[in-house]
DNA sequence: AGAGTTACGCTACGACCTGTAGCGAAAGGC
DNA sequence: GCCTTTCGCTACAGGTCGTAGCGTAACTCT
């Protein structure tokens, strides 16, 4: 969670833990507040009652604070079974949805992304703490059709792999267009369209018999 | 193009053409070098070789001006009749990752939208001069789909639209997804998978009489 | 209890970027 | 030639960054 290591001593004055979620809570409200690029290191001290040097401790920059800072709130999504894979699709695409509605996220999420281009370690820490969370969602809802016979069993798990890939940045990328490039609502209507092109489309992908 | 409307006198001195290419190329080339957060407007007017108050006269900031400046590179794209709808969708799909690879597009897209949520003003901008060009390209693809019978001729209008902007955001967001986010390449075999998808999905979107 | 170690708050600082103001000179139209 | 507007240049106040130094607080080990 910490970027810093604090060197695993036990000798010597502990980290403050709620100077630490203080500063992550702070990070969240000054992003609501303030958005991404208003958003300075100092009035993230201010508001956590934390000294400004404090921060540098733990977070080299202002990109790998908002990192962690906006991460925990990708713990929410889960995938409860439906009973279809269409109606999984839908609730986590609503879930994903509802959560980039939020300020913080909306005007964070895009800017760390933009800043992970130029950056490896940054691009690391965002799919280890954010990407990786929603790609588990994906490969749960397809084991979950396999086993109700919605979708073949694995053949080539190669081929697998891609089509994973492929319907992660399908859903992924057209809820974060719509929701802010397009800036139109993520609703049920457009929803149900969405899952239906997916349903629909993933069995002509499985005939491709790549 | 230019943001100030520099008041249509015809009188006094006009305002320099070769300064606002200049200007602009030097952004793009402060984008592959410096990226996004890096990048100063004292940098660009260097680079221009020009002051830097004339920028401000023509821009109000960093990101108004960084739009305009890679709006252009956005003129490249280009639907030619490829005979199938798969093949128009692939060869557009490829066209948009390309564009996405270089690194002024790269670092500087995500930049601006993530500011864009909470600036109307750069929303409108980046729609008017980025979004729509792309998307009258879907708007063509399916009406040639059409003319060839691949796709139903139009019931509902309001139905169409909506699957119009599905369909958009889908595309859109998948390539920049894949790109940017998941940073792994586009490359032929994802663009078969993608657009098998759509032309599979499409008719199971139609078939929804929404 | 005392020594050692580490984190903390605070202040100060140089470097940098922003966006504006004022000036004289240049480049057009009338 | 006069008027108008833009140009380059310099200077400036305001704000942010990231670091250094200091004394103090908190915790562990002996």
């Amino acid at each position: 969670m910490c970027s810093s290591t604090p060197r695993n001593s036990r000798t010597g004055r502990p980290r403050s833990i709620e100077a630490d979620t203080a500063i992550l809570e702070a990070t969240r409200a000054a992003l609501v507040d303030l958005g991404w690029s208003k958003l300075t290191m100092g009035d993230v001290a201010g508001r956590a009652g934390v000294a400004k040097t404090t921060l540098y401790r733990r977070w080299a920059n202002k990109n790998e604070l908002v990192v962690d800072a906006v991460a925990v709130l990708f713990d929410e999504l889960e995938l409860p079974d439906l009973g279809s894979l269409q109606a999984d699709i839908e609730h986590v695409v609503l879930q994903f949805a509802a959560l980039l509605e939020r300020p913080e996220t909306k005007t964070a999420l895009m800017a760390v992304v933009a800043e992970s281009t130029r950056d490896a370690p940054l691009r690391e820490r965002i799919r280890a703490s954010i990407v990786d969370r929603q790609k588990r969602l994906v490969l749960d809802g397809r084991r979950r059709a396999q086993l109700r016979g919605e979708l073949p069993s694995d053949r080539d798990p190669v081929a697998v792999d891609a089509t994973d890939d492929l319907i992660f940045d399908v859903i992924a990328g057209a809820v974060v267009h719509r929701a802010l490039v397009s800036a139109e609502p993520v609703d049920g209507e457009w929803v149900t369209r969405l899952s239906a092109l997916l349903v629909g489309g993933l069995g002509a992908v499985a005939a491709l018999g790549l």
